[in-house]
DNA sequence: CAAAAACTTCGAACACTGTTCGTACAACTC
DNA sequence: GAGTTGTACGAACAGTGTTCGAAGTTTTTG
């Protein structure tokens, strides 16, 4: 598939190579970063649906065909979007503390993230491609749990493990976080009067006591789970090399 | 927002109330489950991205329009195809063992599910909406902990962070699982000409041990990292018990 | 038994989408 | 100044979800 292979390599010279003025030929009246910052805030403002060509276009009230001169489409832009939030958050290995503390930290940052720009999380494609911002966290994450004792592949294993959960976390509350507490109410209310739950017993003995499933509220809970079983893995690996 | 209320309330009826014919009119010649077992066969050998009501119409030999008789719109499709999933799996109180082997079980076979269906992992809202099979599967898991000592809420909060990771992960393999191994080897040699890595060295010492970046084989040690922190917490709390 | 009511079907159209093509224009090199 | 190379972008194409209205079908009513 050599069309595939142009495309992902496209993608990647677009993340990597700042693009250099040609000889020949007008000044450019558009940036990469331009473009780029024009669709996160539409994104941000009107939503993932919202982002359009056109519309990115409008916003930058130049013609729509004119992008495609920028970039070979839509999907790159997407790329260029992923890689580039969380540029300004710290990295992981500069929270202050020890191992757990700075993981703890930067989940707990990256899922205020996740929250604050949903949009992240309906991107197709966030970690295909890789761009700068991308190695420059994964690069620090790895570096928050160097002295551990744990070896490399244990090392990326739980990076992935606490950003696969995070995103995880974040994704599912982010449906229940579309609903306002109306919205949440007045469908309750639907569920409770077409639905028999007789057959959920378990289910209503746990809502009877007052937690509501998929509230978006348990990230904290299973955060400390995962660190605690972290925590578990590195003091048995101290305790068998001393 | 009484328009999205409506909404709202239109897809719990058409998860929960089966149709029933009215009085007056001709014979309806498809079904909901013939509509959404269509669509399904779609996203599944097409991927999700060809699913289109045209596209549905014509693998049911009727004309697009007529789909809007039966349903409302292309979310509503969605939301039913999202709960029919794992209609056919086992519930997660249904594996043998105690908890955690339960608990195993079902996190193996819903990574796996998402695996082969990845499409699930990319429609907007999956639990928005709850259906008689998330439901079910909800009531079931929280079964699985029965017994154990721990408090509704914290029942709960073990149910949807393992569901949280399950999902984070799978979402995270499946960018890499999109491109085939050579793909990944052109990849990395277009990275290796574009890159710069000496701001990297921790990446660059992981990689060289031979571990690769968001590879997906990482399921088990995160999901064993979980377990444990969850066996932690049960093991305190029935110390403070008895 | 015919007429009316209620419902289903669906071709055509509308407003959108991403993308391509061709033309007009601008800036540099020779 | 001519030629080359690249930019800008209006217009068009094929696709999308959805709506409308006319035609057809079944059941109930008068």
């Amino acid at each position: 598939m050599n069309a595939k292979d142009d495309a992902q390599r496209r993608v990647l010279e677009l993340l990597w190579k700042d693009a250099r003025r040609p000889a020949r030929g007008p000044r450019r009246g558009l940036t990469m970063e331009r473009i780029v910052a024009a669709a996160i805030r539409i994104a941000e403002t009107e939503g993932l649906a919202a982002l359009s060509m056109r519309r990115v276009a409008v916003e930058l009230g130049v013609g729509t065909a004119s992008l495609y001169t920028y970039l070979p489409g839509k999907a790159e832009l997407e790329a260029l979007m992923a890689d580039s939030i969380g540029a300004d958050d710290p990295l992981p290995d500069d929270w202050p503390g020890d191992w757990r503390a700075k993981l703890e930290a930067w989940a707990r940052n990256d899922h205020e993230g996740y929250r604050k720009h949903p949009w992240v999380l309906q991107l197709v494609a966030t970690v295909a491609a890789p761009g700068p911002n991308l190695l420059r966290w994964m690069d620090s994450a790895l570096r928050v749990l160097e002295g551990t004792g744990l070896t490399e592949a244990e090392k990326m294993a739980v990076v992935e493990s606490v950003d696969a959960y995070v995103r995880g976390q974040a994704r599912l509350s982010l449906d229940t976080r579309e609903l306002s507490a109306d919205e949440v109410r007045e469908r309750d209310a639907a569920l409770g009067e077409l639905v028999d739950f007789r057959p959920y017993p378990a289910l209503v003995a746990t809502v009877r006591a007052g937690v509501s499933p998929y509230a978006g509220d348990q990230f904290e809970f299973g955060l400390r789970l995962l660190l605690d079983g972290v925590e578990t893995l590195i003091a048995s690996k101290r305790a068998s090399t001393s």
